[in-house]
DNA sequence: TCCGTAGGTCACATCGCTGTCAAGAGGTCA
DNA sequence: TGACCTCTTGACAGCGATGTGACCTACGGA
């Protein structure tokens, strides 16, 4: 192995010299620069980073914490994750996916070994464990997603209330007034404190009324199969129903097919939009699916850049909430028995929301 | 932070002693040990992974390279990675996914930096560049998949000729006579030396013509859209058709969507068989797809295994082909005009085959 | 009684790099 | 000429573990 020493020898320099330059931490003239860098080059020297780690106790590895067990790595996550390996390439880390328990116990092991720098965490979950493990070990961290209390920590997350809010707007401007979300399924242990689900259904809640509409939700588990059995309970429980928006992008790919089961058109007689949902997804349906674009690439970006400012002590990043966009498919038209346009009274009750 | 040193001094020994017990590289007394050990507890000891790396020159660090821009990383991705990140714990191990391009640059510059122990390398092509940058680098590792040439590598992969053997024969056992293989795209620069495209292709033609069926093979990459183009061509193409194998999962999908949307009845008019797929993807489809299951996690843990064997100068795994097995969905049954049952002679030709 | 052997323990050099502290080189100014 | 800077470079002490070689008991056999 080639270390710095036999770069440093062959340039006719001390070690340290080579260090100053190739950490850039002091200035080295032009002519040493060249002759070390020569050497480097003929003798093919690759700094060792594990020596680096130990030396400057940085290891430059950021670990892209995943709660493997509790929820499956999809298309979606695999953006996340990919934008986020691909910013920190940009800034000098290496981001590596590291599968742990939801519970933190896996993360506090994977802390005291000291192999990382910081974390980023994913799905996170309104009053999360695993945040406890960070702070109590003083490791720096990024959330993706946010818990309720958010006292300085820093995160990025989905801006559920303006995802909501323009799907709604989206199917009230083609008419529809009879909704029902499709959510996430809140009496599941693993995710009753899950933050999008909750967060989600929440900002439903308030913007359906807002919007005077009747509030139909159904709990659904992030499953294909799950989607199905929901949209034939949406049909018995509210066949009135002209539109429905789901929550969970494999539910999604279920209720599509639920609904046609049960005789239903898409969209001629139920129309659908998937709230986060990845492209690729959408396209797995038959129309395409109308849907709100995941922020993936956006938040992995974000998320991890927040991190490295932190571990490099600059300013840090303010928290940022990202809509997910409308993405139009085939899956929302109009209403078959068109309503009347919206009254005057309910296009008031929805100003006066704010 | 707690050093071995702080735990030495706690339970009176020297560090050489506690790192013996640590590694179980000397006997230690009972009572040393319990000593020790209670140091370790007491003090919250967590022995440091970058100063073991060092002096030991292992970090205990393996790595999934993964072609992220190559290959989307999907459901049956994430089995693997998950498998074998499990497989890799048992072991002491860590096993992370590191984002890698397919021409072996990035992969070369990680390993310069002997962050890891060993590479477990998956979407392997027939000339994988990154073979030969392993190599050079004198890294050990295991492939899931494998090159043309095979001299010494250790690998598993999936045995593609039992597993289009078993896919042909539900299909002709039900009576199909009349079938084809939407296949990867080969012309794709990407792809044109993938193996499991290229393998299954040679597979299919070989059991189809030793079955005495014609031969029909359409290209087709890997999205849904590219699915549903393909299963409209092949509908004018070869309308004849009574059953389809899909190669890609999530063309798969789309062959269903565009079959349908074509008119066609499914299976009653035309039966699908998806032959590398994941449960979670089968579901995505109404009727659920009948499909060979790729055997993700056992091929995850295999790899794994093997590459660790070597790790730890153990006896090599031999190579291990395993099948994808068939999994039963709604999406196959006899074709509509029974045809007359297998002719003497086809069923000689297809013994005479072996 | 003496020696050989094996089991336990310790001191210390080492892994490859970082970063502090000190010192050399060269220039400026009085 | 000497004092005083500034700019570069070098020596060296870590970082926290591993693992070799030496040493120090005990104990059994001759």
């Amino acid at each position: 192995m080639v270390t710095m020493r036999d770069v440093a020898q062959r340039a006719g320099v001390s070690i340290a010299t080579v260090s100053f330059l190739l950490n850039d931490t002091k200035p080295v003239t032009a002519a040493t620069r060249a002759r070390i860098e020569q050497a480097m080059v003929e003798l093919g020297y690759r700094r060792n980073m594990v020596a680096r780690a130990l030396a400057s106790r940085r290891t430059h590895i950021i670990a892209m914490a995943y709660p493997a067990l509790e929820h499956r790595f999809g298309m979606s996550t695999a953006e996340f994750f990919t934008s986020a390996a691909e910013a920190a390439r940009k800034e000098d880390y290496h981001l590596v996916l590291w599968p742990v328990g939801n519970d933190g116990v896996e993360l506090r092991e994977l802390l005291g070994q000291g192999l990382v720098d910081g974390v980023v965490l994913m799905e996170v979950q309104l009053d999360d464990p695993r945040v406890d493990v960070l702070q109590q070990a003083g490791t720096p961290f990024a959330m993706i997603g946010r818990t309720t209390e958010l006292e300085g920590l820093s995160h990025v997350d989905i801006d559920f209330d303006t995802t909501v809010e323009d799907a709604v707007k989206h199917l009230y401007d083609h008419g529809h007034r009879e909704m029902a979300l499709i959510s996430g399924d809140l009496d599941d242990p693993r995710f009753h404190a899950y933050g999008p689900w909750v967060r989600t259904e929440d900002a439903y809640r308030r913007v359906a009324a807002s919007y005077g509409l009747p509030v139909v939700v159904l709990p659904c588990s992030d499953t294909t199969q799950a989607g199905k059995l929901a949209a034939e309970r949406l049909l018995t429980e509210h066949p009135e129903t002209t539109a429905v928006l789901v929550l969970n992008e494999y539910a999604a790919l279920g209720v599509v097919s639920g609904l046609r089961r049960s005789g239903r058109e898409i969209p001629a007689d139920v129309s659908v939009l998937s709230l986060l949902m990845v492209p690729e997804t959408a396209a797995m349906t038959d129309p395409e699916l109308t849907m709100m674009r995941t922020p993936g690439p956006e938040l992995g970006q974000l998320g991890t850049e927040a991190l490295i400012r932190e571990l490099e002590g600059a300013d840090p990043l303010p928290p940022q909430l990202v809509p997910a966009k409308l993405f139009p498919g085939a899956t929302v038209t109009a209403p078959k028995a068109p309503r009347p346009k919206a009254s005057a009274g309910r296009r008031a009750a929805r100003k006066a929301r704010s």
